[in-house]
This record gives C-alpha cells, structure tokens and sequence, in this order.
DNA sequence: GTGGTCTAGACCACC
DNA sequence: GTGGTCTAGACCACG
C-alpha cells in the first residue's frame, strides 16, 4: 500500500487517510475481510499522530465500510468494495467539476482550458508513473 | 462582475473572494486604473462579513494587484494584468494537477479518467452557460 | 437546559452530550435556527474536555441535524426536530428493549418483571420531578 | 443452558457471560456443587476468546459465587444462590432505572413513556419465547 | 497486541 | 469570539 499525506494542502490529514483507504478498497488492493493497518503501525508509517489515523478508520467505520473487532482490529467490510467505488467517483468527479467550474470563471477560453487540461493529465500520468517505479 | 460564493467547500470565502478580482482583472473584466467594489458594497452584495472582504483585498493589495487611494477606495494598479494572467494560470493548474493526481492514485485506469475529465469539462461548461445568461 | 452527565456509567460522555442535545431538540428545548451551547462554554459548564463536546457536536453534524456556521457557531437544521424525534424514540426503545430482554432471560417470572418496571418508573418519576424542581 | 452473547452492544463480553451465569445460579439453572462448563468448553460454545470465559470467571470468583476445585474445574458455592438472587435484582433495576431516568429526561410524556415500556415489555416476551423455542 | 475514550493544549481560519 | 485540526499522552477493555 501506497499512501500520499501532504500535510500542507489545506485537505484535513484524516480526510486524506480516508479517501486513500477508500480507494484501495475500491481497487481492490485491500481485500474483504482483511483488516486494515493498525491505527498504531499506520500512524507510525505516515508520521502522524495515532488519534489522526483513528479519526480516519472512524469515519469509515460511520460509513459502514471498515467493522471493529474486538481485540482484533478493524476489517473491511463485504458491502465495502460497491460503497467505495461509488464514493470514489463521487469524490473525484466532485472535486475535478469544482475545478473546471473555477477555470470557466475565470474567463479562459475554451481552448486554453482544454490545453491546460491535456497538460496536467499528461503531467499527471508520468508523475504517477514515477512514483509508481520507485517503490 | 459576477461573484460565485460558496460557503460551504471549506475554501476561505476571502480566498474565493481575491481569486474572483484577480481573474476579473486577468480578463480585464476589471480595467487598469478603475476602482473595485466598496468593501461595504462588496461586502453587502455577497452577503459576507466586511472583514472578509477586506481581507481579500488587503491580500491583493500586499501582492501589488490593488493599491489604495486616500478617500477614493483601492484601485487596479497598472501590473496588476501581467500578475494576475500569471496567477490565474498558476492557481488553476496546480488545483487541476491535484485533482489529476489524486485521480491516478484512485487506480482509475486512464479511459476512465479521461471519461471522467471530459464529462466534468462539459458539465462545467453547461452549468457556466447557465449562471451567465441567468445574470 | 439541563444536562445530566455520568462519567462512570460506561456510556461515552460525547455520546451522552448528544444524546441529550437532540432530546433537547426533539422537545424543542433548543429551537430551529438557534445555535447551540458553544465547544467552549458547554465543555466549561460540563467540566469536559472542549474535544469531547466537539466530539459529539460532530455527530450531530455528520446526521444532519446540526450545521456550522463559520466565525458563529453551529446551528439546528430546519429537518433537525423531525429527525430528532425519530431519533429519540429508536434510542430509547432500543435500550428499554435490551433491559426487558435481559430481564428475561434472568427467569424472573412475569409479575416480577412487571413489578420492577413499575417500580423503576415510579422512582424515575419522582427523581424526575425532584431534580426538575431543584433548578 | 442458554447464553445469549451480543458482541457488539458495547456490554463487555466477559461480563455478558458472569452475568448470564449469575442469572442462571439464580433461578436454578445451575444447582450449587455443581460444576460450571470449563472455559476451553464455554468458549468453543459462545466462539469467544478463553480468556474472556477465564476473566467473567475469575470476577465470579472474586465474588465467591464460584470456587474452584483442583483438577475439576469451577463448582458453585453454597451461598451462591442467595448471592445471586440479590445480585440479578440489583442489576436489572439499575439498568431498567438509568433507562426510566433517560426517558423522564427526553421529555416524552408519562403516557408516552408508559406506551413505550409496555411495547418493549409485550416485544420481549414473544422475542424471548422465539428464542426458547428454537433451543 | 488491538481499538476506544478522554484530557490538555497548540494553532489555524473565520467573523 | 467561533469551530476545526492536530499532537501528545494517559487509561481502559478486550484478546
């Protein structure tokens, strides 16, 4: 598992915790059943306090997507895998509309727009892709 | 000049605020030399606390965009164009990086993405379509 | 208002807190539009930590039945007394029905469940009415 | 005997399980000088964890309710019965009263309150014959 | 070892 | 003044 804290970007770090365990539960890289990372060991890994971490696991707990068990951890719950790909594109395409909504106000034409667009699609693809090489 | 004001995406109303004039000013919608809003005006029209709008525009002013004029108000300064073009293209790109990033580390797969993007590119546009002829 | 806070009876305070915020609503202690008891004043008057009245006020958002309002303080949503009511009765039966579920499973015969009942609620009437008149 | 264990109502299991078999002292379900289930038993029955049978034990130990025989196991003591009589009574008042108390506090009317109980009172006795059957 | 609750106190953003 | 986030660290319950 791969996770990405900017801990400067204004996003809420437990927000960012998440969503990221949300789409791993999407993507299936965290599998029905298993439990997540411990809130100690992940809170240890992403240099964060642990009440952070819980603050996460907690909010997916509300959403019926991770279950506690006692002594044990929490786990990731069957209907867990729909939920989260349904609540990724919400999120996604929540905050790219918001977005694309600003860089119409912002009186850019059509076409600048588009450019701007490919560009950081493109710049997106090859950052990911680097990372993604050096793990 | 239109202003679109949400309250509740957990941006600082001031932050849209100083956003707003300075795309304004890229898109000349604002002209060189002319004076913006009233802080009471502003203030009133979009049903915000003055000090907000001040602090928009002390903002812009600490950037060199505004500059005040004893007894008269704050008015465009003759830089302001270049810099807020330069901002404008700035601010938005780096927002829709994000939102790309964000979007790879989904494990979307690109088609999905790209679908994804090009369905917001349009909805946006629609919706601006709608707001503008509304005014 | 009057609140009633146990620290030792198992019951987490936060959940105490906002169990009794939206009984409060649901009897229109606290009226529609009105704000709450703010973090700071309501953890002084409680002697709580300022985080566990935060706690539960963050509940009552995530329902719906509180909403923020930046610089002000939180306020009661217009479907927060319908839904409050909702609320209170599903918590209440629910754990009235746990207690009369353990009460037989503890063999005790009809009457004498019957009898406890009766007594446990003629004893809560007059605590009841006691503490009402103490205040 | 027939256990009944919710593991997730936040009741601490180990004391669902003392309690259950203080209830079952009490009404003769277990006669004195018997033995009680050993724990591997007891816990292989209820799947819970050994040492949560070990622990609800060890407190009914402590109470002199149950004393232990080496090499036998854990048998009921003399006194056990009268102990536990008063033991079920105490505790199922003061839970049945906290709930009275919380429904006095919701501002429900006596009628309502009164409608409530003999709901729950009427739901939990064909509840529990379901149960008692399908043993 | 696990999660859950609570405290204390800092810092920020907004009004 | 308001709420929101985060840290640090204690204690409990459970396995």
């Amino acid at each position: 598992m791969f996770f990405n804290i900017n801990q400067t970007n204004g996003v809420p770090v437990y927000e960012q915790i998440s969503r990221q365990i949300a789409f791993a539960i999407a993507s299936e890289g965290i599998a029905v059943g298993e439990l997540v990372p411990s809130v100690r060991n992940l809170s240890r890994d992403l240099a964060v306090n642990p009440n952070t971490v819980a603050r996460a696991y907690r909010q997916l707990q509300d959403e019926g997507i991770l279950a506690s068990v006692r002594g044990e951890g929490l786990l990731v719950t069957p209907t867990a895998v729909k939920q989260c790909k349904v609540l990724r594109k919400q999120l996604l395409s929540e905050r790219m509309l918001q977005v694309m909504e600003e860089a119409r106000q912002s009186h850019l034409s059509d076409d600048e727009v588009a450019k701007m667009v490919s560009k950081c699609l493109q710049k997106s693809k090859t950052s990911f892709a680097k990372n993604r090489s050096s793990l």
